[in-house]
DNA sequence: CTGTTAGCGCATTCAA
DNA sequence: TTGAATGCGCTAACAG
């Protein structure tokens, strides 16, 4: 359809047909008390009949706010960041915000982009799960003073987060291999700038340790969070001589790479193998066999991620950061022996 | 850390400290020729001193842009959609638009809400695959003038749509059961109210009257595009007597609601029923047994329909709708006989 | 080459 | 109960 030329009506033009002063019109739209019955009526019919929409843009010059809180994840393909995206939305927007949800694609510069776009558009909060961490970013974060909380990831202990215990998942994940009577242990890890794959990590080796074990040499291969770094680093693992009895993949995106991996390599799970996740992976109970996997309330945390922006966004609650754990669960499927 | 209130530098600030009109700040920042370099210099360094950005609101107030488009998807957790966003998104911030991606989550009232929110905030263009069809909605757009182009659904023959050929893709999955001896095919459909629904219904019953078929009463179901919905119609497909020997799902969250339906029915694909479904599912090949499907580039969809609303926000291209359709393909793997 | 001026559309004092 | 005036931060004539 050809765009038509003619521009917006404005608040001049409601007035106008209204036969009231701009102003008016304004009290009419936001804080009709005290006006008389006739005028608002006046009014009502002419926003109608000019269709007329107010401009956002102009009121948030004015009152310095722009009502819009931005959202930024590594990968929107990711089901754990697209949940906690929803739970964040949904939250703020019964509160009236809008949201700009935003994709770095894991790109440190796409992210660096989004940000700043974000600051310059005045968003009044920010919902930030960072890629790799980088010393620039935070230092943006900190010289605005938007006020930001993280999830999952983040930038320092200065900062709001929401979060899971990542020892006491990765303690679920080892226990339950120890007890099925694996020994040699092998994990595919996240990059060590990253929160999770840090703390994952470092529960892996001490876990491990409590049960007077030690990974092998080569068995720990750090990666990136992606499906082709999982296959990659899996595929090693297995063709390497003396590979391991079993495999933790240290987030859901690797623990695909890992299936296919093992697939690929002509070899079974759990017969010739076994393979849990830290995790969920979408379809993760029709996939064959079912995975093994530790969950997070992904919905739950951006909901909590929200209503702490919310509080911050009003000046409330503690000055000093908050920080919110949750506990993970495991959901035990059938890709052990 | 405790939001600090001090006020976020202006551009007046910025010319106070370098001795300069904010006129020139505003050149020096955007058109800096024809600007003494000693100028350009000392309006550089105070910017940097200040940590200035500029106000994005204020400008798009002036200049009339926002120089933002909005992409509204109505379920971000259905890979399709979140690869056309992706898509959409990548071409858009090339050309230095920034994106909001608002999730429906198929329900109308919420996607009423985002439009008019995105139009208040005079978004410069909108990517929009609406919910089931209403007029509401259809109205917004019609008496707003911002140019839109929908993706894989939309609202009438008037409006730039980026599509798949759904008469193809149905043909590729009938002809597909019919050569390996299938006769009696179940369907579950899409609402007839969107537009992939309708087609792809109707295709369904013309290409099976191409093979002298015809479906058996009570063999085609419509249902919503949730897993939910595939899943109860599914169930219920099998449970009639004389229930279908193979079953096309007509999109990938009702084929997912498929698979685990016939799963909990404790039969078995393919040997007691064949599943083919419209539409990529992620980790398709990982299921068991892999699912034989039609594929869309969703991704090249997406970047497409943001080619197209470049050009109609430059007031480029034919003033006549425009019509892009794709072919789907056919991906045999192995959930028929 | 640079400063002055005038709005963009709106909310909000302050008077009336 | 309503209107007039002001300014949010910025760009874009128009002068000089």
């Amino acid at each position: 359809m050809k765009s038509c030329s003619e521009t917006r009506p404005t608040i001049k033009d409601v007035a106008r047909l209204a036969n009231v002063s701009h102003a008016t019109v304004s009290r009419a739209l936001s804080n009709p008390v005290g006006l008389a019955a006739s005028t608002l009526d006046r009014v009502k019919h002419a926003v109608k009949e000019l269709g007329y929409s107010p401009n956002q843009i102009a009121r948030s010059l004015k009152v310095q706010k722009s009502h819009a809180v931005g959202i930024v994840v590594p990968d929107i393909l990711n089901p754990f960041f697209a949940h906690v995206a929803r739970g964040a939305e949904r939250i703020l927007s019964e509160r009236g915000y809008s949201t700009t949800l935003c994709d770095s694609e894991e790109t440190p510069e796409k992210e660096g982009r989004y940000i700043v776009d974000l600051f310059q558009r005045r968003v009044d909060g920010l919902i930030f799960i960072p890629t790799v961490e980088r010393g620039e970013v935070k230092k943006l974060i900190k010289k605005n003073s938007t006020p930001t909380v993280f999830v999952d990831r983040f930038l320092g202990e200065e900062f709001d987060c929401i979060k899971i215990n990542n020892l006491s998942g990765m303690s679920l994940l080892v226990s339950h291999l120890v007890n099925r009577g694996y020994k040699d242990i092998g994990l595919v890890s996240g990059p060590l700038e990253t929160l999770p794959g840090r703390e994952r990590f470092e529960a892996f080796n001490s876990v491990l340790a409590r049960f007077n074990l030690a990974p092998k040499p080569g068995h720990v291969r750090i990666s990136d969070f992606t499906i082709e770094g999982g296959y990659r680093e899996t595929v090693s693992l297995i063709r390497s001589s003396g590979g391991p009895e079993a495999i933790i993949a240290s987030n859901n995106l690797m623990g695909i790479g890992a299936i296919k991996a093992i697939r690929d390599s002509g070899i079974n799970i759990p017969d010739d193998i076994g393979l849990v996740v830290f995790d969920e992976i979408l379809l993760g109970d029709l996939i064959q066999p079912p995975l093994t996997v530790v969950t997070h309330p992904a919905v739950e945390m951006g909901k909590e991620a929200a209503r702490i922006l919310l509080d911050r966004m009003a000046g409330k609650g503690p000055s000093s950061p908050r920080l919110v754990v949750y506990e993970p669960k495991l959901e035990i499927r059938k890709s052990t022996r």
